[in-house]
Formats: C-alpha cells, sequence, structure tokens
DNA sequence: CTTAATTCCTATTATGTCAATAGGGTTTCT
DNA sequence: AGAAACCCTATTGACATAATAGGAATTAAG
C-alpha cells in the first residue's frame, strides 16, 4: 500500500520547479536538493515532460521549469501520471477487465470507499498547497 | 498503492466465517467457496488464528469459526494485522526511524492526509457492515 | 568552429516482495 | 487404526522496483 519512490519524487521535482519560477532549472541541481541519483531523474522528468507539465530546454544552459502556475498541478495529477492508478485493488482500476465476483462481492465496496477518500485528498491538493506548507514550516523552524 | 492478496483474502476469510456462525467451518470449504488455494489460505488464517480473531479446532470434524460477532471486527483490525501498516510511505510507519528531511519535508503532508484518509475508511467500516452490504447486493440480484 | 554542458533515449541489472507450491508433522474423531 | 483436518517451515517462479550505464543529440559560449 505504499508510493514508489518514481510518484514521490516526480512530487519533490514538481516542488523544486516551482520553488524556481522563472528560472530554467538544471537536473544536475535538482538533483544536488534532493538527493536523488541524476540519472534515474531523468526517467522520471521525461514523464512530465511528455506529459506537457514541464518544458525543457536542451544544450548547454539548458533545464527545466514548469509550465503552468503551481496551482494548476494537484498532487493527483502528478501521482497518476507517475504511479498510474491509485485504485487499492485492479478491479477498480479505470478500464479493467470486469470482475466475474463483482455482482456478490462485498469486499469491493471497502475498496471503493478507500479509493474514494485518496482521490479526494489528492484532487484537493495543489502544488501550491505544498508551497504554502512548505513555507510554514520553514517559519516555525526559527522559533526557539 | 494496492492491498496484496494476503490481505484481501484475509476479509474474505473472515467473511465466509461470518457467514457461518454457530458453525465449525473446514478450511477446505472456504477455500472451495472463495476459490482461493487452500494451501496458500493456511498461512493467512494462521495469522488470524494466532491473533486471537478466528478459533480453531484441531482434528476430523475441525475447521475455523469467529471469536466474536461480527460488529467487533474492523477492516482495519484485518488489513493491518495481515498487510502491516497501510502508510502510503516508510516514514509515516509507527515507530519508522524518524526521516532527517521531516523538519523540511513538505511532500509529507499530502501523505498524511491520504494516511488519515484510509484509516478512517478502514476503522468505521466493520465485517457486519460488509455483511449488510452483502445481503443489499443478493436482494437487488434479484430485480429484474 | 570547437568544446563543454546539458537533455534525450534505451538497455541492463540487482534486489526484494508477492503469491504461491510443497511436503511433511500433529491432533482428534469415528 | 485410519482418515480428516489443522499446523509448521522451506522453497520457488514471476514480477516490479529502483536504479545504473552508456552513449546520442542539441545548444550556448568562447
Amino acid at each position: 500500500m505504499t508510493i514508489s519512490t518514481k510518484g514521490r519524487y516526480a512530487l519533490r521535482i514538481m516542488m523544486d520547479l516551482a520553488n524556481h519560477i522563472g528560472e530554467t532549472v538544471k537536473l544536475k541541481d535538482i538533483a544536488a536538493r534532493q538527493e536523488i541519483s541524476e540519472k534515474y531523474m531523468e526517467q522520471i522528468i521525461a514523464v512530465l515532460n511528455k506529459a506537457g507539465y514541464v518544458r525543457s530546454t536542451r544544450g548547454a544552459q539548458g533545464g527545466y521549469q514548469l509550465v503552468r502556475p503551481p496551482k494548476d498541478y494537484t498532487v493527483g495529477m502528478i501521482l497518476r501520471l507517475t504511479e498510474g492508478s491509485l485504485a487499492p485493488v485492479d478491479c477498480l482500476v479505470e478500464n479493467a477487465l470486469p470482475c466475474e465476483r463483482d455482482g456478490r462481492c462485498a469486499t469491493v465496496e471497502i475498496y471503493k470507499r478507500i479509493y474514494d477518500a485518496v482521490n479526494n485528498v489528492i484532487d484537493t491538493t495543489t502544488i501550491q498547497d505544498l508551497l504554502d506548507i512548505e513555507q510554514e514550516k520553514a517559519a516555525n523552524s526559527y522559533v526557539i
């Protein structure tokens, strides 16, 4: 029931870019700040790039930047893109093969409720919300 | 982000026993009804047995039965027992090694919200609730 | 125009977990 | 006895995860 590094790193990459609006950010710098393997990050940001969530500039002095403002990206968009569906069971994944047991399966109801709860959380939280939380955390860390 | 067969089968085993209150149910019969490998189920029900959720009777004519009424078992009890914590990231698992990033990590907040939402669902739904849903489904299947 | 810096693309691999399968041991009813 | 059931532990095949690796393509700067 865990979210893999792929989705978690994608979220951190988006957060890093959101913290550098207006700049073209090198992957190397993100990797250093986030302490993530640069090579692995390449694969993850490629997905964000193909989806049009980030824009890349190739060549020397190149890098990445967010395409839209942080408030336009929900956590759900990012996690679903990189992780696939967050459904707790396969039979709830969109376009899944219909389950033969479905009509009489009672347990699927609990999985639907879990799925709904998760979707609700990730679709109502944006990168901007997380930025705000980060600000708040930083402010509180100065308090003695 | 999926729940493994271990937890799902455990839930179905508990549901099966709940449907046969007062009887001593053979694993072979549960396996047949639920279409689950009997040998695999042995391992799962052993966990339920050690936790005291079911009581076993050994020897010929033996089997299993629920120890308490279905309303006393939350889905959370069963899933946590068989799956371990349902935390979406390791740093939220109870008694996890403290994360060095914790003080400045903003993304953990979204994982906390997901975790809370999931826990809320599984702790407020009991086996009896699922039985009721099953009854309702069966009733509706007769409607033309 | 050359070099260095950077993104882009694809293949390979190590590790670990899941989902069983397997085989025998122990207990108890008839 | 003997059969029927639970009990215990080891092994395995398949798959996904989380990288690592190596080089090709592109572009800014000197």
